[in-house]
DNA sequence: TTGTATGCGTTATCAG
DNA sequence: CTGATAACGCATACAA
């Protein structure tokens, strides 16, 4: 068995009004559902329509209207986050729902590589988008420097450290940072450290500040140790250290789900029990906070919200309004489970 | 501060050949790297681009070249498994690596309401993209029908038991069934069980015929219990009626992670110990799996490679090869946690 | 090697 | 109400 390659050329608003016997400028007019055709030639044109099974072609309306009815949505992380962190799935599934109440399609570019970056930007670029949301560009992202070059309207979900003049929504890392280590202070946990992380990006070094908040005089910095990434090997090695340089030790507040994950096992093979002898709490409520025994405290990002407020503002511009800079910034819960 | 709703004219062709003092054509074959065009042209020209900041406006191409070097990724299916399933994330990046080396974009299209599918429906039939790979389409899906009419090149992952003349790429659901149901045989267990789930579906149909290859003799229709969904409440009402039927059941044998985890958690509270009392297997490697306690010996699906295989398999419908209605499946293997 | 002319499928303008 | 006709931005056969 094989499919014959055949492909039929498909009908043209030509073919439809030769069919109905009347112009093109007819056929695109009830087409786009105007008003002042009359009744039989529109019936005329709706039957020839289906006789010859019209359907619009996009890429020429787009060429004449300029406009395409599409967002990208361009997704820049790791195999693993994209996989393992239910963010991002969330913020997508946010963002496709405002976008579809708005009757436009959200089309999702992953770049995975090299040439993905290549490939989209000349995606982007090539007028298939009338706007774009980027999900966790990097700094100096080239993706992010085609767009400003385009000056393709554009929101970000979190902000890289150098963008400028684009709007972007995301949560507040600072005060939920804040909140979720009130929770140690709370237990009366009395040394208190964190295992920072990724302190290049705002997040990062967000949540460290927002941790220092909390803590206030009783902030020591020989109990905070800085890891590279948001990873459950650096989420060990932290732990590991941060016990070296203090065995008395007894909260700890992990930069990130899975850096918390690290930090359990490290705790676990270390003969500290936990929420018993030292309490933790992490950051994401990702698929990592169930999968811990016990499963992590943690604070939980509006994830659907976040892509919906993205939609939102992007929509805004495309209307031309003007937006704010500021950005917006979506309010955090902590979720209390297992670990303090 | 805000943005001016500025969006400055994109230059076109036009504008460069003026500016390089040639003709539209001469630009046009510099652009598309052709040979024949003097080095000064060439020169001239691309100074010109450079300074007028052409990009070439990929709907005119299309219009005219009638390709889009852009592939649909069809995604339909309910928030939870989008969220939860990382098969569906490792698919997409695996039919995304595929189609970057063979320099074609993926699009991913999510659909999560009727507006959804009308909208996806337009973009599909509009030529924005040069083929479509769907997954998890659901029986008499609209979007299914769209394809069939437009004869637009298409492969599925999975197959609906309505597709007739269209290629598709899964695993052996059958085979793998019978390879954990192996399992819980080795194990030593007599009064094995299943909850079977989504029997309108090929794929709940299969792992029940499955179960049944492994049973042979043994297999005992009044230890079969039937539900609708692949769902954690389904799972929990199943194993409560199975233990109803026979309190000396010992194997069990889910038709999915959740449907699992629901039937651990039955298990539970009935006082069974898992896998002291009663072994238990399930099938998707989710994120389920891991999340329960023990975590779940189950079937892995090689999910990226089903994703490279479905977009492959696309690409050679595009460059008009005959393929294989037959269907490809890829091998699974089954990962051995604590459950039985 | 380069320029010219034509077509791709629509929408939009403007007389009828 | 309807029918020509001109864009839209690009590729391409053909002529020069």
């Amino acid at each position: 068995m094989s499919t014959p390659p055949i492909r039929r050329k498909r009908a043209t608003i030509h073919d439809v009004a030769i069919e109905a016997g009347v112009s093109r400028g007819t056929v695109s007019r009830v087409v786009n559902g105007e008003r002042y055709v009359s009744a039989e030639a529109r019936e005329a044109i709706e039957s020839a329509i289906a006789k010859v099974g019209y359907v619009p072609n996009t890429a020429a309306r787009n060429l004449v209207m300029q406009r395409t009815q599409a967002v990208g949505f361009v997704v820049h992380e790791p195999h693993s986050l994209f996989v393992d962190d239910p963010n991002i799935g969330n913020i997508l599934l946010g963002a496709n729902e405002a976008l579809s109440e708005a009757d436009h399609q959200l089309v999702c570019l992953v770049v995975d590589s090299e040439r993905d970056t290549d490939r989209i930007t000349r995606y982007l670029s090539g007028g298939f988008v009338d706007g774009v949301i980027m999900v966790s560009a990097r700094q100096n992202d080239p993706i992010t420097r085609v767009i400003e070059r385009l000056g393709l309207p554009a929101t970000f979900v979190g902000h890289p450290p150098d963008l400028r003049a684009l709007p972007f929504v995301g949560i507040d890392n600072r005060k939920a940072a804040a909140d979720v280590t009130a929770e140690l202070v709370g237990r009366g946990r009395r040394r208190i450290g964190m295992i920072a992380a990724a302190l290049d990006r705002d997040s990062g070094s967000d949540r460290l500040a927002g941790f220092r908040d909390a803590l206030g005089d009783r902030f020591d910095e020989s109990l905070v140790v800085d890891v590279p990434l948001y990873s459950y090997d650096d989420g060990f090695e932290g732990m590991s250290v941060l016990l070296g340089r203090d065995p008395s030790i007894d909260g700890v507040f992990a930069a990130s789900d899975a850096v918390a994950a690290g930090a359990l096992e490290a705790l676990r093979v270390s003969g500290r029990r936990v929420p018993d002898d030292v309490s933790l709490v992490g950051f994401d409520d990702s698929a990592w906070a169930l999968r811990c025994h016990p499963p992590l405290t943690t604070v939980h990002q509006p994830a659907a919200a976040v892509g919906q407020r993205a939609a939102e503002v992007l929509l805004a511009q495309l209307r031309g309004e003007d937006v704010s800079l500021e950005g917006s910034l979506v309010p955090t819960s902590v979720v209390r489970r297992g670990t303090v």
